[in-house]
DNA sequence: CTTGACACGTCTACAGCGTATACCTATGGT
DNA sequence: ACCATAGGTATACGCTGTAGACGTGTCAAG
């Protein structure tokens, strides 16, 4: 049943993923989904569960840096495959035993990396929802017209409108040819894993 | 139109505002939203414009990593106060005028600190949804019996199951008395900032 | 003064949603 | 032989967003 409602949701999106369509993908009425769950967020909860589970569990020995780097990675790769996965964890409410887990995973690492439970605690709280491998496109591609006369015309109004994020659309290394997500988040978490880093050195405490 | 909208969502939350209970509220019927929306997420669109176009902008002459603090610190503080503000920024899929113009904004500034577009690039994805000041939970605060016997028993088991949590949550220093939200966002904000800081006077490129 | 456009509202209707309640039936342990 | 239980069905309720047709009151142009 998780299977099918996985599947459904990989074809048209969790949106769209209601409990008649689940049944009917299982030949079944609705009604018969909740002799086995309480309730829709019961079920995007399992969802959620069987990739949480298919996390890589990074092998022993590797500093925490990079144990933390590997596993959320493999987060990534995981969330990935799966659109609906993205917006299942946003709206998830509670943590489910097996998303305890993965944190606990997480918090686990850096523990044995030596760092403070002070210092894991705010690392939690920073990482947030980049722990599990996502993050929201936030910069825009807005829609120009293929005219290449309207084109010009558009790009300069927003040109004088928006300055930024066109000097930042035209100037930037790969400008013009999208940009890799992959690189955009390996970026930011190595940011923040480099900041753990600095912090557990310099002895941090959050209590000056 | 806009304002009782919000005025609701403020109240019975985001989800339950539906057309039928903003037109109620306004006295009237739900179709004639539709003559000044094109539909529901057009007016969350307007609604979220509104808290946005009332993010303070910094005094001039900041240096840019205090003006980017401070525009954030004051966009957390808007969207605080509305907490449907998070569910309605997570939910949305296409950028207003007015979300471009604070996005450009926040580039302006570090544009104008002499940041490479590179840099600043990269430094939006890496805010990512933080710059609109918010978070998600991801801290687990499960729910222990009261009683406090069982309760000693709950804990005992759940710290063989999830050590790493039950480490965190007992030895932080401020265990039991909650988390300080703001703090938390505080912390990870400069731990970017910083971060950019710090590439920038390296002169950080992403080609090597 | 008339006419017609338009802004802005209503009414009705439809398809879809999650899910409560009641009912049926095969299976398997006592 | 019995009966509880697991797992299915049928029906129904209240809710959702929104399409389409139908008024009106206001206001500018002929």
């Amino acid at each position: 049943m998780l299977e099918a409602a996985a599947a459904l949701a990989d074809e048209v999106g969790l949106e769209a993923t209601s409990m008649r369509r689940v049944a009917d993908a299982l030949g079944v009425t609705a009604m018969a989904l909740y002799k086995h769950v309480a309730n829709r967020e019961e079920l995007i909860d399992g969802m959620l569960d069987r990739l949480v589970v298919s996390i890589d569990v990074p092998a022993d020995g590797l500093p925490w840096e990079q144990a933390l780097r590997a596993r959320i990675r493999s987060a990534r790769s995981v969330m990935n495959a799966h659109p609906w996965a993205q917006v299942a964890i946003e709206t998830r409410t509670v943590a489910s035993p097996t998303v305890l887990a993965y944190m606990d995973s997480l918090m686990a690492i850096m523990f044995d990396g030596g760092l403070s439970a002070d210092l894991v605690h705010h690392a939690m709280h920073a990482l947030s929802t980049r722990m599990w491998g996502i993050t929201r496109d936030v910069l825009p591609t807005p829609s120009v017209p293929t005219d290449s006369d309207l084109r010009a015309r558009a790009m300069a109004e927003f040109a004088t409108t928006y300055p930024a994020i066109v000097r930042m659309a035209t100037s930037t290394p790969h400008a013009g040819a999208g940009c890799d997500d992959d690189a955009e988040f390996a970026f930011a978490l190595d940011l923040l894993i480099d900041g753990f880093a600095r912090l557990h050195e310099e002895g941090w405490s959050s209590v000056r």
